[in-house]
DNA sequence: TCGTGATGTTGACAGTGTCAACGAGAGTGT
DNA sequence: ACACTCTCGTTGACACTGTCAACATCACGA
């Protein structure tokens, strides 16, 4: 039967991702090796290269996922805010971070250009540019607009210290200044962007 | 002669590290292995044991370079910028990210944790404190003061702007918008930098 | 003079990504 | 019915990795 065999495909392909995420989660991104992941997945050493070119190809769409929930976190705290473009900006910052310090694998691999090359994974870097449009047009710029032209500068700065708060709390570069719990240091960051970010859009 | 034992000694060290240096610039920090850093030092795969712990050792020493060498070119930005701390923040903002283009390898070494534990080697970590103070006392604010304290916010703040601008950019994130050759890329950096850094200062 | 420690070597081990060769089975055209 | 091809899966091999263990050399202090 058609039907079962192409379950049975999607099945074993499905496995290999999931066993993927699950390594990712529990040693980082440097414990995931193709062949551990075959091994999680029950099946041989060999048989991931039948769904994936190599291990790029698996980092891809997992980076790919990543995109698709950071939009999803972004547009429920914007729908969540006030209609103000500040309130927006402020929430939208928010949820950016706490993407990141929720799903720090993941975050990692969708901005590390040596682990997963987007120019060859179109489909990952179409995920990645609506979440930039999602901010451009929150911030009410008109992303057909020139990417030269000055009128990004505001979202990129915006876009920019988000980037770099998540990122230095990500990699512990911040201490413990911002407190020792998750929820404190989501506050705490969410006291800076919500402080700052209305500095740069007006 | 004691002389030419320990100029030897010293002489396999900075091999290693030279080797390290010149692998990490070509390849990426991926291909930086430690039996190829043997082989080009012209030693046996083993005897950079006898230097370094283990890999992460040698990493870590390249860091606290990187960081020393952070340091200086803020420095230098610093010193030739006028007296007001808008000039001085705009120049330092800058110096990092101009930093970061020049040596983009070195840089994600800096702040990744995974690849160099800062905790586990203080030489390194004192030296990226050291950048941190300065990036503090740049912008008028006292670093002794306790670590939660609001007053570091606008440092964070500004820190943040320059680190996630410069990693975007490094991880080609930003596209083309900012020109093809690295003078377009940095000019473009800094009058983001410039009109933005600012408004978060004050 | 005799350890002894620092410096260097070679050999081995399990682990990795990936190529090559092969097989079972389904689908298809004749 | 038969041969062909394609997909999916296997096993085996290769060169490479980090690192442990064992051994050689040789300067230096007791």
């Amino acid at each position: 039967m058609a039907a079962t065999k192409s379950i049975s495909r999607d099945d074993v392909r499905t496995s290999i991702l999931e066993a993927s995420i699950a390594l990712m989660n529990e040693g980082g991104l440097g414990s995931l090796s193709m062949r551990e992941v075959a091994r999680r997945a029950g099946v041989s050493h060999q048989a991931p290269y039948h769904y994936f070119t190599d291990r790029e190809a698996i980092l891809a769409e997992l980076a790919g996922d990543g995109f698709d929930r950071l939009y999803d976190y972004m547009v429920s705290a914007i729908g969540l805010a006030r209609n103000s473009i500040g309130d927006k900006n402020r929430a939208m910052g928010e949820a950016y971070i706490r993407f990141a310090l929720n799903n720090p694998e993941v975050f990692r691999l969708m901005f590390r250009c040596e682990m997963v090359d987007l120019m060859r994974y179109p489909e990952a870097k179409a995920k990645a540019d609506l979440c930039f449009q999602l901010v451009a047009t929150t911030l009410g710029v008109n992303v057909t607009v020139d990417k030269k032209s000055p009128e990004l500068a505001p979202v990129i700065a915006c876009w920019s210290m988000a980037h770099g708060l998540a990122t230095l709390m990500l990699e512990g570069k911040l201490g413990e200044a911002f407190g020792d719990t998750m929820d404190q240091r989501e506050a705490a960051a969410g006291r800076i962007i919500g402080y700052y970010a209305d500095r740069l859009v007006k």
